[in-house]
DNA sequence: CGCGACGTTGATTTGCCTCAACGATTGTGG
DNA sequence: CCACAATCGTTGAGGCAAATCAACGTCGCG
């Protein structure tokens, strides 16, 4: 069962009792999503925050020439949305597509709220899981800003050597901010 | 007094009674900074989550060519902390430094859990402010991929030009991504 | 089979860095 | 209160990392 998946990543941050989990999983949507099946396209508001059971996410934009660029990947126990339109209920700047089968949970904005108040636990577990995903980010602007290409590209291949079997060459080159051309030079040169 | 601007910050986000307003009190610690001061130096754990009450302080670190690269900046009513160094209580690899004569409100860790226990709103407090943090990171990756030098200057003079002020530009240069040289030649140009 | 998606390779260009030298301003100790 | 040192900003020359553009190979799939 998807939610169990979900159940064991939060017991890893807060301890849920039985009745907590049973309240907790009417608010959980199943999702089942085709490779290249979009959850949120530009334009649209971001309704709710979605948790990867299994498959490969990417959020991304177009650029003001016309090129996809990716900020953020999710893999099996990531969560994903975005968080400005789902926050203000404005019209996302953003898409998030699967890049293969996917099935994700859909936690609601509607119902969040709800689920907080009922289950306290699970504002902390979100206020922990946000925490984590900031820090990062802050992490990732460290080596956006003080490594090359090349040494961008080697700590992401050694920090997630599984992921990149998983994506196109020119979504990691995007996501890590350069062009597919570079990345299959570096390959070439590295002879990987 | 200087914890009443953090209970106006705090209100906008979740409503507070004076009995909890006077529960949250005794957790909070004022310090006093002057410019120049470090409140946090790599290699040190970072003990608390500092709220800026009045003032200009900035997250930075030294690259491997030992020159000095700023992640973050925070003015008044921003939080600011090595969450990473926070959470795992491992020695951080940033350093937080006053820019000017600054006033801020400490929350330390250790006492953190306890509070959140007492009055959870403001553990709702802090997941909202910190989903909005993460929000802004992923706005700033779309920027830093997307945008030049020049743009991303002119962005950042045009959604904040009284900071612009306050800061030395050499640091403004290195947290938008470029040398300070670049910065003075942009200047030039425009004549601003 | 044929087409579209993905990867490769080379030639050329460019945005920004680095280094170095030089003003301007601020602040501090004698 | 001045002298001198930091600190901060400017300007120019030269260089490099990575982008862009274009053409071509290859694989998988409808």
């Amino acid at each position: 069962m998807a939610s169990e998946n979900l159940l064991i990543h939060i017991r890893k941050f807060v301890p849920l009792s039985k009745t907590e989990e049973e309240l907790l999983l009417p608010y959980l949507k199943n999702i089942s999503l085709k490779k290249k099946e979009h959850i949120l396209k530009e334009g649209q508001i971001c309704t709710a925050n979605y948790f990867v059971v299994k498959g490969c996410m990417r959020m991304y934009f177009i650029t003001e020439q016309g090129t996809e660029q990716i900020v953020q990947f999710a893999i099996d126990n990531w969560w994903l949305a975005d968080l400005m339109s789902l926050d203000a209920q404005k019209p996302s700047q953003f898409n998030i597509q699967a890049i293969e089968a996917t099935e994700v949970i859909a936690l609601d904005k509607n119902i969040q709220e709800e689920l907080f108040t009922k289950v306290p636990k699970m504002e902390r577990y979100f206020r922990i899981i946000l925490q984590k995903a900031f820090a990062a980010s802050v992490m990732r602007f460290r080596y956006i800003f003080t490594q090359s290409g090349e040494e961008r590209f080697h700590h992401f291949i050694t920090s997630f050597p599984d992921f990149v079997q998983r994506v196109p060459q020119y979504m990691l080159a995007s996501y890590l901010g350069f062009s597919a051309e570079f990345l299959s030079k570096l390959r070439a040169k590295k002879n990987i």
